[in-house]
RNA sequence: GCACCGAUGGUCUAGUGGUAUGACUUUGGCCUUCCAAGCCAAUAGCCCGGGUUCAAUUCCCGAUCGGUGCACCA
């Protein structure tokens, strides 16, 4: 039965979107080439993403290696926690995860347990899938990450990244002072991840190998207030809060200003990026009708994180696909990578007024201790610093020994202090996007099918800004000058700075008909009245309609329609 | 990873123990003045490895990939 998917995929390979990965050895589950149109769609959403992210949020992009060192996923949690606890049942071979058939019987704590005495109290449980005992079967770790070796002999441990954030996290220094000392700021990455999926299905679902978009915002804990949240606080977006989900009642559809002042989203940043993220999905051709946001359920959240918000895009085949994950991280990654590496990953905040006061400070007569205490002086003289001295003197105890000193052997002066600011470790927001997802999402909601007398018209509606090819070149004749007139008009398109595809072959409504399939927006057409009058036709992919316009200012209306600055209806 | 099912030109498919049907697409030619028209021709295929056999695309076993369920994951 061919479902949206079996028609989307058929396409898609067909026409050079997306194909399995080297065919003539057979292909690797989970990997997966772009193929010349895919490429170009995929760069053009990644393209749309920047312009939300780095030309108007103002966060730069940066780029990491996909291998990166040991101690980065120590400290990220991955070496340990990406990684799940497997047993496989001698009697039925089925993997099991230990933890889980831990927690069925009741055994606390499983997670925290090693791997021998997870064994050992496996060993007489049953198995859930045939209920004989494991029978001492050895637990081990299944992680999710590459493991590669770095340098000859195998000296250091390296990972493929499974997500591109740690990159950014392990630049903080760099970038806080790229941004000059002040928060908030942010920095984006877009690039492969990896993770070995142990069993990658649904096609470009689950790959093991994907392109992630993530930005990374460092923002003032006590601060949470974005600077432009007006420009979505009117947005309205639906939203599955926790209460929703329980209920099972239908999303929210609310204000940002009313999900952030009701509480429902935990606060503007976060509320802000879910408003974002819907307006990027629909820029890029998501079906409005099929996005919708849900909020994570306490049990299901990282422990670390305040909240934290999934964009789902309904899929004919596949149901509410995850593809943007919108977290507050808190300062879990900034304190983990201060821990392992002993940085600060603080960024110092001035106080609007330094904080002034008065501070005592006993200064030791070293003249008098010294010859008095003489070995014991140093750490008479620590110990006296430290101290609250009264009128009789200064009581302070070494090696349990307890002394007074005469305030004649030490001095006491008073200063002015005065504290600038402090050490403050910003709280991260991040947005995280999965690209092939993406892709796939607007692939499906794009096509369409539709019967025009009998035949059946295949269409990819992509919005023109994303479309791989956005305009074609067809002269109606491969003669009479109208081919060398048509290549002429093609030259300067691509002039334009336009990707477009000039076709000859055919009749014309074929020609029209291919274009569709590969969702070109818009198709020249030059025919014997343009010899006459130079003007050419302008034929629309979505309304198929077509108007005549001059063929000089061709090149300059194809800018303007896939700009958006004007619609195809303005034309008319 | 396990179980079940599947795999035939670029795509969809028929069929078979003696190398394969049809359609669409593509390419060239004819025709053709705006939405997959027609005619002629061409290109192109039995997933891979092993076994049984005189002979395997076909039967058997296994791998790979895909689908479904479990498990896993987000």
């Amino acid at each position: 039965m061919a479902d949206i998917y079996d028609k989307v995929i058929e396409l898609a390979r067909r026409r050079g979107f997306v194909w399995p990965t080297s065919e003539c050895y057979g292909s690797v589950a989970g990997f997966i080439d772009y193929g010349p149109l895919g490429a170009m769609l995929k760069r053009k959403i990644e393209n749309v993403w920047r312009d939300f992210y780095i030309a108007r949020e103002g966060y730069f992009e940066i780029e990491c290696p996909t291998i990166g060192e040991e101690s980065i996923y120590i400290a990220s949690g991955h070496v340990k926690g990406f990684a799940d606890k497997m047993i496989q049942c001698p009697h039925c071979n089925e993997f099991h995860r230990a933890d889980h058939i831990c927690d069925a019987h009741g055994i606390a704590n499983s997670e925290t347990k090693s791997l021998e005495e997870l064994t050992e109290i496996l060993k007489n449980l049953p198995c859930p899938a045939c209920s004989e005992t494991f029978d001492g079967s050895a637990v081990y770790y299944f992680n999710l990450m590459f493991q590669t070796t770095i340098g000859p002999g195998s000296q250091r441990t390296g990972y493929l990244r499974p997500e591109t954030a740690q990159g950014i996290f392990t630049d903080f220094g760099r970038l806080l002072r790229f941004y000059r000392d002040k928060l908030p700021f942010g920095a984006v990455q877009i690039g492969k991840s990896y993770r070995n999926e142990i069993s990658p299905r649904q096609g470009m679902i689950r790959l093991r190998e994907f392109t992630q978009a993530e930005a990374e915002i460092f923002v003032h804990p006590e601060k949470k207030d974005h600077p432009n949240f007006e420009r979505y606080a009117e947005r309205i977006v639906p939203l599955r809060g926790i209460k929703q989900q329980e209920c099972g009642g239908e999303p929210l559809e609310i204000t940002m200003r009313e999900a952030v002042s009701s509480g429902i989203v935990a606060n503007e940043y976060v509320a802000y990026y879910v408003a974002l993220t819907h307006d990027f999905l629909i820029t890029c051709g998501a079906d409005p009708k099929k996005v919708r946001f849900r909020q994570h359920l306490p049990d299901e959240r990282a422990h670390y994180a305040t909240d934290c918000w999934d964009a789902e895009i309904l899929s004919g085949r596949f149901g509410w696909v995850e593809t943007v994950g919108i977290a507050d991280r808190t300062d879990y990654d900034l304190k983990a990578h201060s821990k392992q590496s002993g940085d600060s990953f603080t960024v110092f905040i001035p106080y609007d007024e330094p904080k002034k006061g008065w501070e005592k400070r006993i200064v030791p007569d070293m003249g008098a201790l010294g010859p008095k205490y003489r070995g014991k002086a140093k750490a008479v003289a620590d110990a006296l610093s430290a101290s609250k001295p009264t009128d009789k003197g200064a009581e302070i105890e070494i090696d349990g020994e307890k002394i007074l000193i005469p305030p004649e052997l030490y001095e006491v002066r008073e200063h002015e202090t005065e504290i600038r600011g402090e050490d403050v470790m910003p709280h991260v927001i991040e947005p995280s996007y999965g690209i092939d997802r993406i892709l796939y999402s607007i692939l499906e909601h794009s096509y369409d099918e539709e019967d025009v007398e009998g035949e059946i018209r295949r269409v990819l509606h992509f919005p023109p800004r994303v479309a791989p090819v956005q305009a074609a070149v067809l002269p109606l004749m491969g003669r009479d000058d109208l081919d060398t007139i048509a290549l002429k008009i093609m030259d300067e398109i691509q002039n334009e700075g336009l990707i477009a595809q000039y076709d000859d072959s055919g009749a014309i409504g074929r020609r029209y008909r291919r274009q569709d399939e590969i969702g070109t927006p818009f198709a020249i057409t030059v025919d014997y009245d343009t010899k006459e009058d130079k003007t050419v036709t302008l034929r629309d992919r979505d309304s198929m309609k077509q108007i005549r316009c001059d063929a000089d200012k061709v090149p300059g209306i194809l800018r303007d329609l896939i700009r958006g600055r004007i619609s195809f209806e303005d034309l008319e």
